[in-house]
DNA sequence: TTGTATGCGTTATCAG
DNA sequence: CTGATAACGCATACAA
């Protein structure tokens, strides 16, 4: 690595010389400023940013703590964190959770030691059950910390919440109203889960407006749910409608209904949560609820942005990224 | 922040003697150490990472720069990589490329000035086919780089390569000895990249030893090619297998092939490249040749760190993990 | 056993 | 216009 040192040396001038005239300081002369520019692109000098990091105390970089690359959401989210960051000249670190408490934990205290200059984490299951949250309280008294999607209430920190109760809320209405649907299914795997209570509770108050019969169907951590879904399908043959919570399960749905012989969407509705490409893995297509995970991490990112480079403490902000209802296939257009 | 200083400060000794305390080293006295310990946890006290980076000029960070994190395959890798790298506490600082060589490049240069102590990296699409290496051969030359999957022979480094030609080839062979397959499709939509070369010429091969006709529908970078590919079922109905080199275009051709009223697997059997969670988005569930990419990320990260920590300069090694053959119901068993 | 001095590479302040 | 000096926080060779 070509440092400052070694540029002024062999120019004969010294350090500081070369350090403003490579910032095009106004105090040095021109002639010199051509001077080193030519050697130090000649030699490709740059700057090393560690040390730049120590003298500012600013790394230009965000931690980013999700449960999980493999969902599709979290990815999508990670996607459009990275590009609202890059063109902003950040960098991420990247952690991954699992859901376990003790990951997350690590992960803020390896990094809130001076290694980012902020946070933004989707809480994991784990945290969230058993509801832990001395790591985000630590560091939030000198970090900002941005949380998304899982969310705690009580960690004082902006957040980008989704439309949980409202999206579901709608869609059930929708299947009601709309399409006349009286038995109307709600699979979760997420019912631990802050943002699956307010689904389930969205789908609850729809349904008990109507004055129908609320069913629900509760997965849990079950690691293969699709033998489950088969036999609650076999053993009510009189569902019209499903409404997935979370984006695999309505899929698996959707395949069962198929195999016990429904018209799909003459016989049963079915729609779930999505993302960006859900539409290309079913036939027919499902209809989605899509959570603009790409928006999400935009959102996110920009309001750390805001945080870190505004001088007085802002104050927290709450935003909704409002999902949206992508009808097709699998839901009578009307 | 609470330093070393402070902490000497308040006790009144030297900020070496608290630093060497802090290490347990044998030259400070149990009293001292104690004493010191016990302030540091009291405030909480967390050596500044930046700080020790410098010193050390080690950043304990690994650059990972992926073309995308919305396809799962990467998404697996890049788990993988996570993984095996936090059990060595290391952290990764994930770019994504997009695709674009300038992106890659960019994040190339900026990370390469000291933040990070390593690559891991999967080629942009458009760095191999315009063919430019130089940001990875300047980097290569101070910092060792592990390249997976899309891999440039040409540039100095360790890869970890996955049997693509084998893969396809044995596939192929499959379908035309263990089911007497005939009229086998290849679709692809990667022709321009290494690995999509070496599964068309596993195909090719197969196909011409067996005396067959190939067929190969190219894709290129369609954004929606489920009607080429429905143009090219209909227009060719006596089509008995299908052999997809991407994770996507294999499960549109499974939906387009039964809304032409085709069973499958007894009219057509399809196999697509796929990942961990292939199985779930498909009815019939889709065969694939799984990438292991978890295996894959593990691997490149072992790969870095083994050179990273070796005192000598390592040779490069090229390591190829197999992909696996999961045949599910899309295809005969026989 | 503890302390002093130095350096990692950069930037900023101040003096010449 | 240029240069010397100090500082960011930590670690270590060397003194005492």
């Amino acid at each position: 690595m070509v440092t400052l040192k070694e540029l002024a040396k062999l120019l004969n001038v010294s350090v500081s010389t070369v350090s403003k005239a490579l910032s095009d300081s106004s105090e040095i002369g021109e002639s010199t400023k051509r001077r080193v520019t030519e050697l130090a692109n000649e030699l490709n000098y740059k700057p090393n940013r560690i040390a730049q990091q120590l003298k500012s105390s600013k790394t230009k970089v965000v931690g980013v703590v999700v449960p999980s690359l493999m969902n599709p959401f979290f990815a999508e989210v990670v996607h459009g964190i990275e590009t609202t960051l890059g063109s902003h000249n950040y960098d991420m670190t990247v952690c991954i959770s699992n859901e376990s408490l003790e990951k997350e934990q690590r992960s803020f205290d390896l990094l809130s030691t001076g290694s980012v200059d902020g946070f933004i984490v989707a809480v994991a299951r784990e945290t969230q059950t058993k509801h832990n949250i001395k790591h985000f309280e630590n560091v939030s008294r000198t970090t900002p910390i941005v949380m998304f999607d899982r969310v705690l209430n009580d960690v004082a920190c902006s957040k980008v919440i989704v439309n949980d109760y409202q999206s579901v809320y709608d869609t059930t209405r929708y299947f009601i109203e709309r399409e006349n649907r009286k038995n109307i299914l709600l699979i979760s795997n997420i019912e631990e889960l802050s943002v699956g209570k307010y689904r389930i509770d969205g789908y609850t108050k729809a349904i008990e407006e109507a004055g129908l019969k609320t069913k629900v169907l509760k997965l849990g951590r079950e690691l293969n749910p699709r033998p489950l879904i088969f036999d609650y399908l076999k053993e009510n043959k009189d569902l019209d409608a499903i409404v997935s919570i979370d984006h695999i399960t309505g899929i698996m749905a959707l395949n069962k209904a198929k195999l016990l012989g429904k018209n799909i969407p003459e016989d049963i509705s079915i729609i779930g949560f999505g993302y960006a490409d859900s539409k290309y893995v079913s036939s027919p297509n499902i209809s989605v609820i899509n959570q603009k995970g790409f928006e999400i991490g935009e959102t996110s990112a920009k309001l750390l942005l805001e945080e870190l480079n505004s001088k007085s403490r802002v104050k927290h902000k709450t935003i909704m990224v409002k999902s949206q209802l992508n009808l097709n296939d699998t839901s009578k257009k009307v």
